[in-house]
DNA sequence: ATTATCTATAGATCTATAGATAATGC
DNA sequence: ATTATCTATAGATCTATAGATAATGC
């Protein structure tokens, strides 16, 4: 015990880390600051000499899982991609290092101001994120096709999750996948605003 | 203290509409069950002999608040009016009556077999009953179209109740709204399979 | 001397149970 | 006599704090 600071900040490190990922997979109230502090191989009682509430530790942690989206967002090239990433099985049983926006989607509701605001902003980013992706040539408004492709996403990864019937929840994700798709894609002769006679 | 057989019965009918309520207001684990039976009018005392365990009166309230969208889908005529329904900010500022599906999405998955179980039931009651109300002319499958419409709806509702930005909230409920009306409305000249000659 | 972590526990909250009380209903 | 509800509490769990311990770092 009583280690150098340098270690007090590796171990807060691996606090936040911890609870970045089960947050994500058992929601804001599903663990307790002792099994946090155990999992990252320390004893409950320092955790007020890293945090000065549970609440503190919330936010850290949303803002940690967050960052796991700003890599995604890098590693993105396009729509497409996105989705076909976003809306596959691998995910949907991954809540921990997954979409943090849309495995704490019910709980931010619930949650302190602090944790409210940052959830906020991610969105407003993820959003402006979405639009950029979109071809500007498509019919209607940017914004608002980037609303309803990031409503989409998050009720599907949830309600994937949700229903207990595997072939439901398969048929989720790969027909919300699809449709969404079918929406963004450089527009076949079906979805053309100019309609081709005969089809 | 101490009523008549029928009595017991309205005692427990209460019990179990002010859970459906608060249930959906606060989450499946947000309210205890003390705090249910004071509001009901009676003492905690007394829970166990109406229900065998906190989770089936978790179960028997997730029926009553189920029972609501029955009453909401016979009262639904077209998608255009449910979309216009459920993308509204009364019903964003009233979860503990409106849709259970969307206020316990980020629930149900840690919630028990039997909530699962239920919960799943509604979701394919939900896409069956969207299905039909599409026209059969819309190009692309019925039911991944309905997939995509109770996605964006759940992802929609709870979105506009995380966000804590009261502008950010009112534009995803309207964007999406419109976006979803213009992929299931009679089609202008932009998407019609059978164009209607002046309109 | 300071401090990072430890053991121990206070105080709040929650589910579930035990036993008492006062009506109902054969 | 049965039973619907009551008061009271056991036992588990959780956040937060107090004080001890054993390293670090001036």
């Amino acid at each position: 015990m009583a280690h150098s600071k340098r270690d007090k900040q590796t171990t807060h490190e691996r606090i936040v880390s911890v609870a970045a990922k089960r947050f994500r997979e058992r929601g804001l109230d599903g663990i307790g600051v002792a099994d946090v502090m155990k999992e990252a191989g320390v004893t409950v009682g320092g955790f007020y000499k890293h945090f000065g509430s549970r609440d503190e530790l919330v936010v850290e942690a949303l803002a940690t899982a967050f960052k796991d989206l700003d890599v995604w967002e890098e590693h993105t090239e396009d729509m497409v991609q996105l989705l076909q990433n976003y809306l596959t099985e691998a995910h949907r049983d991954a809540p921990g290092t997954g979409c943090a926006m849309g495995a704490l989607l019910g709980d931010i509701t619930r949650g302190s101001k602090s944790v409210r605001a940052l959830y906020t902003e991610r969105v407003k980013r993820s959003l402006a994120f979405s639009s950029a992706l979109l071809p500007s040539s498509q019919r209607g408004d940017k914004r608002c096709r980037a609303l309803l492709i990031l409503s989409a996403l998050l009720g599907a990864i949830n309600l994937s999750r949700a229903v207990s019937d595997p072939s439901l929840s398969r048929e989720i994700l790969h027909g919300v996948r699809d449709e969404l798709i079918g929406l963004v894609k450089p527009a076949n002769a079906q979805a053309s605003p100019n309609p081709i006679p005969g089809l």
